[in-house]
DNA sequence: CAATGTTGAATGTTAGACCTTTAAACCGAG
DNA sequence: CTCGGTTTAAAGGTCTAACATTCAACATTG
């Protein structure tokens, strides 16, 4: 894997993407390990011909997706990173709340590959939770319990809640999914959170917890299952006092809790 | 176009990176819409006192991400942009490539990953498919019976019934998600592929196929199951085959930097 | 020996120039 | 008046040549 890296000539247009380019496919393809420091700035300009400043251009927008970082001083830089997972959900996010706004995805969408992937955080995190995770979930359902307490405050104590769980499952990348879902909800949510019931609401937090405590998955599932129930009816209840004529009427999937949906190999 | 685009004094390190992250919460929160335009680059060099090369760094580095766009000419300028869902889904599995690289996620965060979504695909699938999916879905399953096929173009037509039975779901952010981890299956598989026995294989997918066919989602979880189960059978035995040790090397190429590397933090 | 200065190499930023592209404005011929 | 070519202004793309800043290693000094 530890190829050379061999540039090829440039056309004439968007030399910076075309660099950008050929340095990603590197990257990806092993000429350079994480950690290793790709040629300096004036050693690429040289190498493909073209300016300083056109080399440093193709290095941004390598770096803006995580793929390098930069240092200064002598011994700095451009060194080929593991992108930060937070910084990809966010860079994620904002393309999912861009999608919701011209339109290319539904609040069905979202919602729906929330819960579907949500289903499955909760099957697995009954399966894997340690008892560091319990004390995460737990902590967030107790809390919540303060009725006084602010909305936002008491969103955060939600979002606090669905991230341990996803967290309990012990999986970077259906983590990472439902990162960039969470984040991507102020861009799509907001209306129906104000007409929850908090002691209905809490009360099924609660329950999930337990059946996670219990290291009951199908319990779990289907605690979840009336968790979404429950938003999903208090958002149709909405949808109808509102003129809701025009608005798509959402459909969750009936997601059936499985025994049988745990085909991976144990680790 | 709700609100004025309000920019903050600059701090005096990485200015380029903090004109990207303004321009990009307002273009999230809506100060521009997709297909607007931004200033120039000589505005925003003006707007934050910076030379236009600075300014012209931080569109590069929105860029890069799909976030806007830029054009010549008279009436060129830069515009907010819908980041293309292929692009999106490349940049996912850079990532996803690096983080199994650099030992963040494993094989089987992956395979986890991809089952789980794909199971809730093969249901949705069989609730939403149009004559047109099922066409789509059928094509490869019969193109794959020519067994003397070479190995490469049968693994593409296993994709494109993977891929078929995801845009059935008619879910772009489940469809994201599947085609980000397709992409990155040549960074991580292809180690198993040649032991299995494509009879067997192409049999599971035309069940899975008439499944969805019949629009019967219980079957068609079922069928996809039995299909999972095989694979990661094979897996398993293959595993077995080898010895241990040397498959943990080859397969997880546990990269640690070397002293003399810089230690990579994203900031 | 420890604190302090020097220096070299790299990125970060600036300034101004020129090139290329594009669409609109212009203008002359039919 | 219309059509088609030409001009032109505006914007991004690139180049050059500096200067600024940072950082580690080395040298110097108290």
């Amino acid at each position: 894997m530890a190829d050379a890296f061999v540039p090829e000539m440039l056309g004439r247009r968007d030399a910076s993407g075309q660099i950008a380019r050929q340095l990603r496919t590197a990257i990806s393809s092993g000429v350079w390990e994480p950690g290793e420091r790709l040629p300096t700035e004036l050693e690429l300009a040289d190498t493909f011909d073209v300016s300083r400043a056109t080399a440093r251009e193709a290095l941004k927008l390598l770096s803006a997706t995580g793929l390098v970082v930069s240092a200064r001083g002598s011994h700095g830089g451009t060194f080929v990173s593991v992108p930060n997972a937070v910084d990809v959900a966010e860079q994620l996010s904002d393309s999912i709340g861009l999608w919701y706004r011209a339109g290319n995805v539904t609040l069905h969408d979202v919602d729906e590959a929330r819960w579907v992937l949500e289903m499955h955080c909760v099957d697995l995190a009954a399966r894997r939770r340690t008892p560091r995770d319990l004390e995460a979930i737990k902590a967030p359902v107790e809390a919540s319990r303060d009725f006084n307490m602010d909305i936002a405050d008491w969103l955060d104590l939600d979002l606090e809640f669905h991230t341990a769980i996803t967290k309990a499952a012990k999986n970077q990348i259906l983590e990472l999914a439902m990162t960039a879902i969470h984040l991507s909800r102020p861009a799509t949510n907001t209306v129906f959170v104000e007409l929850l019931d908090r002691a209905t609401v809490t009360d099924q937090h609660e329950a999930i917890y337990l059946a996670i405590s219990d290291s009951d998955p199908q319990k779990a599932q289907e605690a979840f299952q009336r968790h979404v129930s429950y938003l999903d009816e208090v958002r149709r209840q909405a949808l109808a006092d509102l003129n809701a004529s025009e608005v798509i009427v959402s459909t969750l999937p009936a997601i059936r809790h499985s025994a049988a949906n745990r085909p991976i190999a144990a680790e």
